[in-house]
DNA sequence: TTTAATTAAGTGATTACTTACTTTTTTATT
DNA sequence: AATAAAAAAGTAAGTAATCACTTAATTAAA
């Protein structure tokens, strides 16, 4: 990947999760990129193909994210690093993860099983720790990560900082 | 209200939350209202405008929603009541909520202290049902009643279905 | 020397919004 | 109740600005 195309994805991802997609324009993408319009439409081809080269590294950080958990065997361990994991959150990927919950609001781009093998892993895991009904535990649990990763991003870590002990006392993990 | 002032309010909304407020073109409310464009700036001044309009109903329709919440004075209806109210939404309000959850990402119109008398009048029944952390008890329930909400809106009511007796059953109401 | 990267200057289509005008409703006066 | 005046509701046909995207030429890399 040339350094001006990179710049490009870059200029993108930060205005499309911040403004959002459809008020971004392009002209206001190559401008921020220091590139001239023309350019992105040639390692692009249009503005939708700008949003699915940043779509596609989503598989991978999922992945990124997920693996130490999934190799995890331990059960009270796969639920405390469940919990712990939008505390861990790196801020420089704030943007990438702001954007792909925006456009969880946008059909088209939604898709509910990406994150069936983790409600999977940690049905498991509640299952061994005998609890009545892991797969709705799980997915209750599931439902709490996910809003407050939501807040982290829109606020900052501080707001939700006291609820990662909280959670952890709670699970008792 | 005219009886085109309504229909355009009730066109904006639609197109609002189904195809986003920046996607969707003036023309496009006015030909789905049935009145010339032109109506809608005689009576919104601009598109902003139009936006305005509706979110000035949500403090009304937060309200009329949390009221028999307020008035309960028995802690466990107090939690029964809020487990409740996503799976009793309004289909025909549907729409109405979309909206006001995408208009979240948009940091203009995000304001988290307009649940803060929820959260109060949780804390209080959970205070009294002498669990150790009450507020933040209160904060989790309220995410996942807002994770499940979302979800409501999203995919429709039944997929979340059975989480309503779960989670009665886990706060024991 | 061929290929790829890059740009400046366009393009037609669409955007939010305006203007000038007509129609309907409300108000005031006989 | 009838009528005239004023106000409000509504429309058709614009407008300039901006949009995503293209073209033709230039520069740099392989």
């Amino acid at each position: 990947m040339t350094d001006k195309k990179e710049k490009i994805l870059q200029a993108a991802l930060e205005l499309f999760a911040t403004e959002g997609y459809n008020a971004t324009a392009t002209s206001k993408i190559a401008k921020k990129a220091g590139v001239s319009e023309g350019l992105i439409f040639r390692h692009f081809n249009n503005k939708k193909g700008l949003l699915e080269a940043l779509n596609n590294q989503v598989e991978d950080k999922i992945k990124i994210i997920f693996t130490p958990i999934f190799f995890e065997t331990n059960s009270k361990e796969i639920i405390k690093k469940y919990i712990y994991l939008p505390f861990d959150f790196n801020p420089e990927e704030y943007n990438f993860w702001r954007l792909q919950f925006m456009l969880k609001w946008q059909n088209e781009y939604y898709n509910p099983d990406k994150l069936e093998p983790v409600l999977d892993k940690l049905t498991q895991a509640f299952l061994d720790l005998k609890y009545k009904e892991p797969q709705k535990e799980a997915f209750v649990l599931m439902q709490i990560i996910e809003s407050i990763s939501i807040i982290i991003l829109r606020e900052g870590i501080e707001v939700v900082l006291p609820y990662k002990k909280f959670l952890l006392e709670k699970y008792k993990v």
